[in-house]
Order: C-alpha cells, then structure tokens, then sequence
DNA sequence: TGAAATGTTGGGGCG
DNA sequence: ACGCCCCAACATTTC
C-alpha cells in the first residue's frame, strides 16, 4: 500500500494529531521534520527554542522509532525535502497540521502547489487552537479586541474531543537508519543549556507529565498561586503547548469536564483562552508583530539606548524583581509570567525603550517564543495592543515584588547576592542602612548595582511621553 | 493583570 | 465638655 508522508512542524505528538491519525488510516506512515528556518523569517527559532526543538524531536524520534514509524529529518527547503521523501518512499500523499502564524501562510500554500503539480495529494488539519481560527465573532461578525467579550463568546463554543493516538502506526519498509537529530545543527556550540536541562523535559512524554502534575493539584489553587514566583502555581506547560507536545484540546478536555464557566479550572481555562485570543488577534493583525495595533503608537518617543537594554536583558538594572526574572530567563528559557509583566514594564515604561527590543529578546530566549503570545503580551504591556494596559498603568518594581515575593524567595533564589538581606530590604536594597547592608555582605555598585533609574521619577517621564501620543489623537 | 495623589471619615490627644 | 488638630484608614480620582 501507498504511504503517507506526515509533515511534522510544531505538532510533535502522536496523541490528538489529525494529520497523523489519517495518515494511519490509509496505511503506512513516513512521518518528516523538516529544519528550514530561513522560511520562517524574520521569526526563524531563537536560541532557546532550537535548543528546544532539538530535545522534542530526539524524543519524538524515539517514539515514532518504537512505533515502528521511524521520523525521517531533512533540512530544507521545505517543498524540495518532502518531494524527495515522496520519491524516496514512494508516498503519493502528504498530510500535515495548519500552523497558525500569517506569515508562513504563504510558504505552506507554495508547498502545497509545489506537491501539487508534481502530482501529490495534500490535505491539512487543524490541530493548534481550541476553537477553530476564525470562529470567534461578535455581534457583526468581527473579531474581539477586548478578551472578557472573547471569553464569553469562546466558552459558549464546544472545544473539540481530543483524538487518541493511533492505536498502531506501520512505517515504510525497511525504512530507518536516517539523520540523527544532532544533523540539524540544533545545539549551541558553547553548552549553556545546563540549567535548562534540569528545569525541563521536552517531548510529548514529558508535556504529559506537566499537565498531570498540574492537574492533579496546582490548577485548585490557581487563582491564588499563579502571582507568586517562588510558588509551584502555574502549569509550565507553555513551550510543551508551543511545540505540540501536547494538544491546547487535550489540556482543556484533561482539567474541564462540562461547561468551563463555573469549572473549579476556569480560571485557569482563561488563561488557555488568551492563547487563542493572542492566536485570533495576530490573525486579525498580522503586521502587529512589529507594528503597534494603535497607530497613534507610532509616533511615541521611544529612547534608542544600547547599553540600557544590554542591562535589562542581563539581569543588572539593580531592581531586584526585575533583575531576578531576566536571570531565570536566561537561565532556564521561562519567566514567571507575574515577573514577565514587571520586567516588561521596567523596559518599557522605565526605559522607555520599545517593547519590540524586548519582544525580540525574549524570542531568543524564551522555550515558550511564540509569536502571537509574544506579540500580544509585549503590546499589553506597552499600552499600544488590544485590551492594553492604559499606559499610565506603571508597575513599580518595588511595590511587585514586595506583594508578590514577600518571603523574597524568588529574588535569593535568582539573584543569591542579594540573599542575605532581611525580606524588608530585599526589594529595595538601596534604601536600607549601611550596617544592614554590610552585614549581608552586600556593597551597593559592586556586588549589586544601584538602580539604573529613579523609578519615580522615570515613571513621571513615561507619562510625560505618553501625553504626546494621546494629544495627537 | 497599578500606583500615586487627593479626598473623606473618625478616633484620640490635648488645650 | 468642646473644638481643634493630627493622622491612620479607607475611598475616590487622576495619571
């Protein structure tokens, strides 16, 4: 029997993959990743996510390897490596899992035409969101630009039942014996990724892990833990979900039995839910990943300021909050999303550095990089997005951190030079008298740096430049 | 999914 | 006893 190729992208799980189940059932299965990130510009994988990739597909690699449907890597183009893999296996079919981005819109639709006409068969599936792109309107059949509406529309529209995985898949014969993961280039040359080995597990195996660690008692206290870093109160599921590991319809069918408003995991079903807002708004928006969605944005009086940035992305800005986030970003590819909000805002509005220098930062060194969170998160907090934080909305990093690491658990843990201070001094080190400082072995502009603004009187500026976008208006 | 400034209220010290 | 002031606590407004 004919085989089928499965073009596996960012759906790397055999448990609810649309394209995959079809694939089985029509016979044997030739499932291909293929690396071409030069397609996916200017949004190729950062570092993190490569580094990522590399682990996923060393499992699914394994998985598939067990199944007896062994994954075959290829670098691209993408259109000329499946047409090989046809020809290599005789496959007159390929299937694969729409990817949701608008800017590979184009690339996979030459694909397809490229298969095509040399006379293969395509089909795709829809396999990445909850409710189906496009699906959520309002009233005049437009998109939403504030998320509680979204909900309430969203919540009354049935998530589809997950698929099961296949019960047993058959691979071309006498097939195997491909490129290893490693041919992909996927690793950084320097190992750096030590932190980030013991902080996860990538692959489908151990997305499931999360979602049943979680489910199995986190997503109760959601509503009261989810704010604080140094708690276990969130799911951590973002990258596994980013990269397919497990399906957003498998995560929400595993914590919500019912209709979700009311569910005991609502609260944390809505926060799946701005997912799919984020996926629905760059659908809507696609040059809203450089482009700020209120135009008046445009013109705001941004500071170019190198090394500014260059402290901020390195963990050295002297505010505590602050400083501990972007350490564990750069250690472990993830932020606290709490801590993502202040540090953020600290750019932002303290630096008044534009949100899409952050954005691209945390392209690079988020695990969970994914253009529509990216986007959406970065012009939230810039004031400039959809449901957007009023600009005047400034997070005083002090004030964060004391709410929400009052114990200072996060901050010693991230930032150990500051570890020894009393909780009451810890987020503002520079306020504390000198004994107290020298007792925890702490020397203000050295071992810890002063901070790098006044954040009162940076505040005042932020809402000074704000006032000449909104008078334009 | 803010914070600061400003306004209001009420208790207590005190002349 | 009474009015005055101070200020904490809370509410409202403003940025």
């Amino acid at each position: 029997m004919m085989a089928t190729l499965v073009w596996l992208r960012r759906d790397l799980r055999l448990d609810d993959n649309p394209a995959l189940t079809v694939a089985a059932a029509h016979g044997p299965v030739a499932p291909i990743f293929v690396w071409a990130p030069d397609e996916e510009e200017p949004w190729a994988p950062g570092a993190a996510s490569r580094w990522w990739l590399h682990q996923s597909l060393s499992a699914l690699s394994a998985e598939l390897e067990a199944a007896d449907a062994p994954l075959r890597l290829a670098c691209g183009p993408s259109a000329e490596a499946l047409l090989a893999e046809c020809r290599r296996t005789g496959a007159r079919r390929v299937v694969w899992n729409r990817l949701p981005e608008p800017h590979l819109q184009g690339r996979d639709e030459a694909v397809a035409h490229a298969l095509a006409s040399a006379g293969i068969e395509t089909a795709a599936f829809d396999a990445c969101t909850l409710w189906r792109p496009g699906s959520i309107r309002n009233g005049s059949g437009n998109g939403f630009q504030v998320f509680t509406p979204f909900w309430r529309a969203a919540a009354a529209i049935p998530v589809v039942e997950p698929l099961p995985r296949p019960a047993r898949l058959r691979g071309v014969e006498g097939d195997g014996g491909g490129m290893p993961p490693a041919g992909l280039g996927l690793l950084p040359a320097v190992d750096w990724a030590a932190e980030m080995r013991r902080a996860w597990q990538p692959g489908e195996a151990g997305a499931l892990e999360a979602l049943d660690a979680f489910a199995a008692g986190p997503v109760a206290r959601y509503a009261a833990d989810r704010d604080f870093p140094a708690l276990p109160g969130v799911s951590r599921l973002a990258p596994h979900l980013h990269f397919g590991e497990v399906s957003a319809r498998r995560v929400w069918h595993a914590l919500c039995q019912g209709p979700p408003q009311g569910a005991p995991s609502e609260p944390f079903l809505r926060q799946l839910a701005w997912r799919e807002f984020a996926h629905d708004l760059l659908a809507h928006h696609p040059k809203t990943d450089t482009e700020p969605l209120r135009s008046e944005f445009a013109r705001f009086p941004w500071r170019s300021d190198p090394e500014a940035l260059r402290r901020w992305q390195c963990g050295r800005t002297g505010y505590p909050i602050v400083d501990a986030g972007m350490r564990e970003l750069w250690a472990t590819g993830w932020m606290h999303n709490r801590v993502r909000m202040i540090a953020a805002s600290f750019l932002v509005k303290d630096l008044l550095i534009p949100w899409q220098e952050g954005a691209r930062w945390f392209w690079d060194t988020l695990v969970d990089a994914d253009l529509a969170n990216n986007t959406m998160g970065w012009q939230w907090v810039a004031g400039c997005g959809a449901d957007a934080a009023p600009y005047f909305r400034v997070f005083n990093p002090v004030l964060q951190g004391a709410r929400f690491d009052p114990t200072g658990a996060y901050v010693r843990r991230w930032a150990p030079e500051l570890a020894g201070l009393p909780d009451r001094a810890l987020h503002a080190p520079w306020e504390a008298p000198a004994d107290v400082l020298r007792a925890a072995g702490v020397e203000l502009g050295r071992s810890v740096p002063r901070p790098m603004v006044d954040h009162s009187q940076a505040r005042q500026e932020a809402l000074a430049a704000y006032a000449q976008v909104a008078a334009g208006r």
